[in-house]
DNA sequence: TAACTAATGTTGACAGTGGTAACATAAGCG
DNA sequence: CGCTTATGTTACCACTGTCAACATTAGTTA
């Protein structure tokens, strides 16, 4: 502890609320992460945090946002060494989410979990979410243009990529679906972890290429799919 | 409220516990359900749920097991009508998967939210889980017996379409990706939904079938991606 | 039938939580 | 200096999950 937190006005303290419940999460999950805890561990008053959040939610939404940043940050990264093959590009960034989910899984449930629900989401968290998908949509228009991924309405194939990759991502995380089906109680090995990762990043490029023939026989199929409620 | 009640004993308590929670859920959402507040919607005192439940966690636990009942129920209709077809079957299956997540979208979080995390998980729920997807394997199965789905570990390729069709279901059902790239606040469009549900079936569609030399190319590259961690 | 046991439901307490209101201290600024 | 505003504290509220002790009943057996 520093000498400097000694004085009755801390200071720094929203940062320091984010930085310390980021790492309790880390450490502990999100579930026992409380107010009063995390001032706590601060020693801090458990109503100070309430003069810097209006709720509980928009601390975690500062969270979640945090993470978006974080996780655009690390896609970006990507994009230099990629710039001339947008296929290979979209790959990379895969690997790079998955990647990014299985080293913060907390962190993870906490961005894309059912915490944020019922809340009208603030524009500059908006913000965030596109930043972090930006790389994404920039490669698929560009595969398009190159004729290298077939045609269609950008976001929707963004989120099938997503689709995809977060499936795969959660599953692995919670140990929901996977686990169960194989025996694998303690979680999946790393070996395990890295075929699926492939059939999942194969998936994903076989969804974005122009379709074949042998493939177009099939979307009829999924039409009449549709068509039936 | 039927006079049968009045007694000390209430002899049906358990089913009433589960059935009351659920409908509680479906109406307000998870969070706001509490052992207290749905002991006081049956009438009964606040400790009561604890002579059927050890905690909150094995009640939370009997309700996504019931969900996952439900759903295999759902889908185990869908078998005779589909038994010469697999292909078609799995696109069936990925629509009633898809609606049921929509119709029940508490119920599904619950299923499959983060909270049963740590909690290691008794044999009669994870039986639940397999009973649901146990179609979908049979379905992968006879189609490789066919030639017409790939070869492959099938537990893995299950896993692939769910990663497929949980990814668009939780999108939706939480709003979470999709609604923010688009500017649709307000949820998605029925049709907007069906275009994305017709993109992410189709999709599972060309992870099953026989690959093509097309697509065969590119597996290197994301064997590639693999080996840099 | 009477008595004993197990199952089921109730009461009352405890620590912990999110949140508000009233107050205290300090920083910034004229 | 004195005023306003930002920030932190204290005291409280209703609520939650859970436990221990007690009450009531159902089931079983002598």
């Amino acid at each position: 502890m520093s000498a400097k937190r000694m004085t009755y006005h801390h200071g720094d303290l929203r940062r320091r609320l984010i930085q310390t419940a980021e790492t309790l999460i880390a450490e502990q999950g999100a579930e026992t992460l409380s107010m009063r805890n995390l001032s706590r561990e601060i020693g801090v008053s458990h109503t100070a945090a309430y003069r810097h959040f209006r709720d509980k939610q928009e601390l975690l939404r500062a969270l979640a946002q945090n993470g978006f940043a974080s996780l655009a940050e690390r896609l970006e990264r990507l994009s230099a060494q990629w710039r001339d093959n947008p296929l290979a590009h979209i790959l990379a960034q895969g690997k790079a989410y998955i990647d990014f989910a299985l080293e913060n899984p907390s962190r993870y449930r906490i961005m894309f979990g059912p915490i944020l629900i019922h809340n009208r989401i603030e524009p500059e968290f908006n913000q965030a979410v596109r930043m972090a998908f930006a790389p994404l949509l920039s490669a698929i228009a560009q595969g398009q243009q190159r004729k290298e991924i077939r045609d269609g309405n950008i976001l929707e194939l963004a989120s099938l990529c997503w689709s995809l990759v977060h499936g795969l991502s959660q599953s692995i995380i919670d140990g929901q679906l996977l686990p169960v089906l194989m025996d694998a109680s303690g979680g999946l090995t790393k070996k395990e972890i890295a075929r699926l990762t492939r059939l999942v990043l194969d998936t994903v490029v076989s969804g974005l290429i122009p379709r074949e023939e042998s493939i177009s026989q099939w979307t009829a199929l999924s039409d009449v799919q549709n068509q039936t409620p």
